[in-house]
DNA sequence: TTGCATGTTCCGGA
DNA sequence: GTCCGGAACATGCA
C-alpha cells in the first residue's frame, strides 16, 4: 500500500511505539531486507538506542538512533506492527526492534524496500537515491516549476520521486482525476490553470489522506472505484478506463479527463 | 496456470 | 541528455 499518506501513518505509529524508550534487541529475521549492513552491525548501531525525531520524506521513513540514521523503505506490502503479547511473529516479520514493553515489527510480504542505517548525508543519499522536495506542503510555485516543465506524461512526471517525492499510482491518479487533466497529457502542455487546478488537488488529496493514514477507497473517491473494472466515474458516471502509463496501471474517465 | 498487484532500478532503444 | 517500455526483484491472490 505505501504511499506519501500510509507512511505518514507509520510515522505517527512510529512515533507512538517504537520512541520514548531504548531498545533491548533487534531480531533481524530476515537479513535481505537489511540492504547495506550485516545483521551484527545493524544490531550493534541500534541496540540500547533510543529511536528520535521519526519523520517522513517522500515514501521514506527515518529516524535518528544515536549517531545513526535508521532508514526504511516499504515498496508495495510494507508496514509497522506493534504487538506487546507473546505471540507468535508474522512470517512476513523481517526485521523485529524489541523494547521492554513489547515489539515493533517491520512487516513486508513482497520485500521491496528494505532498511538502511546511514551515518552521514552522502549514505542516506546513497540509500534514497535523488529525492525531490515533499509532495505534501509543496508551493504552487515551485509545482509549477517542478512539475510544468517536463515533456513526459504528467501522470509519469508526478511519480518521479527525484522531481517531487512521495506520489505513488493512487495519488497521482486521485489527483490528476479530481483535476479532470488526462494522466497522458504531457506535462509541460498544461495551462498554468490547469497545473494550479492540479497543485491544489493534490494538495487536498495528500491533507486529506495524511488524516487518514491512507488513501480513503471512500465514495467519491477514485481510490474507492478503481479495483472494480466494471466501475464508474464516482462523479459523472462514465464507464472508468484503465491503461499503462509509467509502468503502472493508470486509471481515468474518459469524459471528465479528456486529452 | 496465468495475470496482476499501491515501488524502484536497470537496460536498451528512439 | 530525455523519455519510454520492458524486465527484474519476491510473494500471494483471484
Amino acid at each position: 500500500m505505501p504511499e506519501l499518506p500510509d507512511v505518514e501513518g507509520f510515522r505517527r505509529y512510529l512515533s507512538r511505539y517504537g520512541t520514548g524508550r531504548p531498545i533491548r534487541s533487534v531480531d533481524v529475521r530476515d537479513g535481505d531486507l537489511l540492504r547495506n549492513h550485516p545483521p551484527q552491525s545493524f544490531r550493534r548501531a541500534l541496540e540500547g538506542r533510543t529511536l528520535t525525531r521519526p519523520r517522513r520524506h517522500g515514501k521514506w521513513l527515518l529516524a535518528t538512533a544515536g549517531d545513526a540514521e535508521v532508514l526504511m523503505h516499504f515498496g508495495m506490502t510494507g508496514l509497522l506492527k506493534w504487538s506487546a503479547g507473546d505471540e507468535d511473529p508474522h512470517p512476513h516479520d523481517r526485521i523485529v526492534l524489541e523494547f521492554a514493553n513489547g515489539r515493533l515489527a517491520y512487516r513486508n510480504m513482497r520485500k521491496f524496500g528494505g532498511v538502511w542505517l546511514a551515518r552521514s548525508d552522502p549514505e542516506r543519499e546513497r540509500a534514497t537515491g535523488r529525492l525531490g522536495p515533499d509532495a505534501d506542503g509543496l508551493e504552487r510555485d515551485e509545482f509549477r516549476d517542478l512539475v510544468g516543465r517536463r515533456r513526459g506524461r504528467v501522470k509519469a512526471v508526478l511519480m518521479k520521486q527525484d522531481v517531487l517525492a512521495g506520489v505513488g499510482n493512487l495519488l497521482a491518479d486521485e489527483a490528476l482525476w479530481r483535476a479532470r487533466i488526462h494522466p497522458g497529457c504531457p506535462a509541460n502542455r498544461l495551462s498554468e490553470r490547469r497545473l494550479g487546478a492540479l497543485h491544489r488537488e493534490l494538495q487536498d488529496v495528500v491533507r486529506r489522506s495524511n488524516r487518514r493514514g491512507r488513501i480513503p477507497p471512500d465514495p467519491g473517491w477514485l481510490t474507492g472505484a478503481r479495483d472494480d473494472r466494471k466501475s464508474k466515474c464516482p462523479r459523472c458516471g462514465t464507464g472508468l478506463r484503465w491503461t499503462t502509463i509509467g509502468g503502472r496501471t493508470a486509471c481515468w474517465c474518459p469524459r471528465c479527463q479528456r486529452r
